[in-house]
DNA sequence: CGCTGAGTTGACAGGTGTCAAAGTACGTGG
DNA sequence: CCACGTACTTTGACACCTGTCAACTCAGCG
């Protein structure tokens, strides 16, 4: 089974699994060669943090593959989730110094860094970076506000059949989106995480969960392996519409 | 008194209010000359609606005057806030035909519209604006992202005070940021507003503004006017360091 | 003067959090 | 090979925060 945390560095930019998708997704060969002059791969162990918030940050860069959580943390241990990172996603906001937010790897994951001084002058001179990294700002927002009305407005129930479909959506146009049938996928997250994404606690995650494979909604084998046989009724328990959401 | 929300309609950008945050702020003359041949001013009262979510949006634009709500509905009507518009927030995105949410005029509104075709083309050959919009895209990430750790993780009360603190700082970095003194201001929004905006209901936000002039947080006249004694106090309050937060 | 919309307050119910205990999977070391 | 420890997960009992429903106040206005 193809398996998408699976560690991989690529050779080159030509044999990189995200080159069509990620911040340089509209670099031409002599730009890609500019990049790669400033550009290093980083791996990360499963649970391992690559950054913490307020840290110095020295460097941005894509995730090539796994995935990793930006996440926020008040004084007194509450945390939330604030971004979930998987192969393509940016990381790092170009003319800042210093990271906002927690970023963890979830799974082993491989990071493509650009060391930032060089990366950001050569943002200036090369439009087709910047136009792609405001596109995917612009999607990022996107999310972040759907993810609003999800934390705000939705009840536990919802909430978790909202991060299902999320996933499972995702998982679909990876493996050519065959709408029909059932969608079947691994969870990449642990209860706690999912609790930390949908501002929950991990009891209660386990309870909806629970009561969405005793309703029938979904099956589980194991702790993580999900089942989905009608993805419409999943969209109509996250109180969507059944028709929408194709797009992402 | 200095109203805000005031009906302003510049003359030319060298009169604008916001010439030198909104999306133009980078545009030399010749650019804003180009601007201007595809620009008009358009206003609203308070409560009108200036798009519907799904409508077809030939335009983009910027806030120049008052304050508009950008808000997600559930079919069932539940309602989030997931953006609110100030003097210099843009709306609308480059690119795309519909609109994604309802904006709504919470105040009599002005608003500087770009035909959105020809901004488009613009955009293309102009990096200053692409450049400012990038950079007040990541910023309204930010806020989303901050606005998600309130969703998901505060109680009711200190949803509350971080609304009170978001606005009082607003506005004193509007009059001239004098940190020391008490800090007063008009609440911009209706107490349905601020439920929309924290993922309450209308009946606990009154509640816990109750409770926090009871507790001599705040100090109210009329239903609207607010003054804060000691700000590092709302702070607490608001479950937030009482030092950070002034890059905002 | 009554109507309307905004806001406040009370009573009550229900959803979610908290605390606690037990179950499961998996790797490590004896 | 098996016992054990650890991390993750599930489930139960109960409390409490917030939502729901309802009545009432207040200010503005025709």
């Amino acid at each position: 089974m193809l398996n998408e945390t699976a560690k991989v560095i690529p050779r080159d930019c030509g044999d990189c699994p995200i080159r069509h998708r990620a911040v340089c997704a509209r670099c031409e060969s002599e730009e890609l060669d500019r990049l790669d002059k400033i550009k290093y791969y980083r791996s990360f162990e499963a649970g391992q943090t690559v950054i913490w918030a307020g840290d110095k940050m020295d460097f941005v860069g894509s995730v090539v593959s796994g995935i990793a959580t930006l996440t926020q943390t008040m004084e007194d241990g509450r945390t939330q989730m604030v971004g979930l990172l998987l192969p393509s996603d940016f990381v790092g906001r170009p003319g800042r110094e210093t990271a906002t937010y927690d970023v963890v790897a979830t799974s082993e994951m491989v990071m493509c860094c650009f060391r930032r001084k060089p990366f950001e002058e050569m943002m200036v001179v090369t439009p087709h970076i910047a136009q792609r990294l405001l596109e995917m700002t612009l999607d990022e927002l996107d999310a972040a506000r759907e993810w609003m009305l999800v934390l705000g407005r939705k009840t536990a129930r919802e909430k978790i059949a909202s991060l299902l479909s999320i996933i499972a959506r995702r998982d679909a146009s990876l493996t050519f989106g065959k709408t029909a049938g059932p969608m079947v996928f691994d969870l990449p997250l642990t209860r706690e995480a999912m609790a930390d994404y949908l501002g929950l606690t991990l009891e209660t995650v386990s309870r909806q969960i629970s009561a969405l494979r005793k309703d029938g909604v979904i099956v589980l084998e194991g702790k993580r392996h999900v089942t989905v046989p009608d993805f419409n009724r999943l969209m109509e328990e996250a109180g969507d519409d059944s028709d929408g959401g194709l797009l992402a």
